[in-house]
DNA sequence: CGTCCACAGGAATGACGGGCGG
DNA sequence: CCGCCCGTCATTCCTGTGGACG
């Protein structure tokens, strides 16, 4: 036994080893910042003129960036941060940049954790107050004569966790400096995040705003082009892949994240079954894969509740067009519990809980009325089936529904 | 042409668990 | 450590409504 698995491992190793798919996988991973940033020349421009005031050691305007995801704002971002901190070495200023995704770093003290070793100064990571970390921060950050670039990633996480406090506290940050300066630099996909923060907050985090729009599949085309060079041995990836992979991703919203995903799960798929270079097919099953992975992560995350009058649906919209209504999804839900043993959650609450559905995109639904016979839901899946009845399998409740009509 | 079905969906309220500030 | 507040899931009660049917 033991011999076979080293067996099996050896040959995964191999394999991987002298891929014959890939040379470099990484740069189509998300978090890979390339060298050139094609189509988002004007935003590099907008922004480079923003900050650059810096290299001459004046306060830049404290900037809002928008844009849906995988339109290349980050991206954007790090990558003037880090021209400008070359130029500023070169010229002999002192900029500080730093970067702080607010999706991990969600509290105002993890915030001013990072902000502080971005100074070079190491807080404890419990102990002290936030304004007593705040008041160390600025005391250290005043003994230079520096400009702070201060990046604020995903920042409405930052604001739904914690509110806008601490940004007031930063934008007003010039009241406690005499020397130093600090520039905001907020990135959000959230287009209508502006509207419930604080009217002083909004004025001063606002001063300039500028928005990504999304990539056409033309454009998405060309980027994947340039970056498959890179990640594939030559000839195992030809146009019609690529352009298949832009196209379903321009598809959604033009989000180039998803583009270069399926170019990617596309390759690993490939490799796994031993392909000599990636066909389109590959990207089908890559799209699936992914579809798969999104689905299992809602569906794994949902109140019990909500996976059983979404397995009512599931079992409800088998043939008859695919098709049901509210009614029948919550006598049928009611079964269900039943057959568990537990009880059941009201109308109005399943009402509520298939529009909860229908947000994450699981399912789709539209009102009507029929009439005579009332006005419902009319209710249908968005997804695979099969990706749906996989994902509720996990449920250790939810599966005991599937053994028994085994 | 008015009724009335079968829900949609708003408002108020409560149980409960987790995180935060003092 | 404790009380407090907040978000989530849920209930109760409610008003609103498009259009087939009588």
């Amino acid at each position: 036994m033991q011999p076979n698995i080293i067996d099996v491992l050896d040959k995964i190793f191999a394999n991987t080893l002298k891929s014959r798919i890939f040379v470099n996988r990484d740069v189509l991973r998300p978090d890979y910042i390339p060298d050139e940033l094609p189509h988002r020349e004007e935003q590099i421009a907008k922004l480079g003129s923003i900050l650059a005031p810096a290299l001459k050691g004046a306060k830049p305007n404290n900037v809002f960036i928008y844009g849906l995801t995988g339109t290349g704002k980050t991206a954007v971002v790090k990558y003037v941060l880090k021209r400008l901190y070359a130029k500023a070495l070169e010229l002999g200023v002192d900029i500080i940049p730093c970067y702080i995704n607010t999706r991990q770093d969600d509290t105002t003290y993890r915030v001013l954790l990072k902000l502080s070793e971005c100074v070079g100064l190491r807080l404890p990571f419990t102990g002290i107050s936030t304004s007593e970390a705040y008041r160390r921060f600025i005391k250290v950050l005043d003994t230079k004569t520096a400009i702070m670039l201060t990046v604020l990633d995903e920042i409405d996480f930052l604001i739904k966790r914690v509110g806008d406090e601490i940004l007031y506290r930063l934008s007003r940050s010039s009241d406690d400096l005499s020397a130093s300066k600090i520039t905001i630099i907020g990135i959000t996909n959230d287009l209508k995040l502006v509207e419930d923060l604080d009217p002083r907050v909004r004025s001063s985090l606002g001063e300039i705003e500028l928005v990504f729009p999304p990539y056409n599949a033309i454009q998405l085309e060309d980027i994947l082009t340039r970056r498959a060079k890179i990640a594939f041995n030559p000839e195992v990836v030809d146009k019609p892949v690529i352009s298949l992979c832009a196209a379903l991703a321009a598809r959604e919203h033009g989000d180039a994240r998803r583009a270069l995903d399926l170019l990617r799960v596309a390759g690993e798929i490939a490799e796994r079954e031993g392909a000599e270079r990636v066909a389109t097919e590959h990207v089908y099953k890559a799209l699936r894969e992914i579809e798969a992975d999104q689905v299992n992560e809602v569906i794994a995350t949902m109140p019990l509740h909500s996976k059983l009058v979404l397995l009512a649906i599931l079992e409800l919209t088998e043939g008859k067009e695919g098709k049901t209504t509210t009614g029948e999804v919550y006598t049928h839900y009611k079964t269900l519990c039943a057959k568990l043993g537990i009880e059941n959650v009201t109308q109005r609450r399943v009402s509520d809980i298939i529009g909860e559905l229908d947000m994450t995109g699981i399912i789709t639904t539209r009102v009507i009325s029929r009439g005579r016979y009332g006005k419902t839901r009319v209710i249908s899946l968005a997804v695979p089936r099969d990706a749906i009845l996989r994902a509720l399998s996990e449920d250790p409740y939810v599966s005991q529904l599937f053994s028994r009509h085994r």
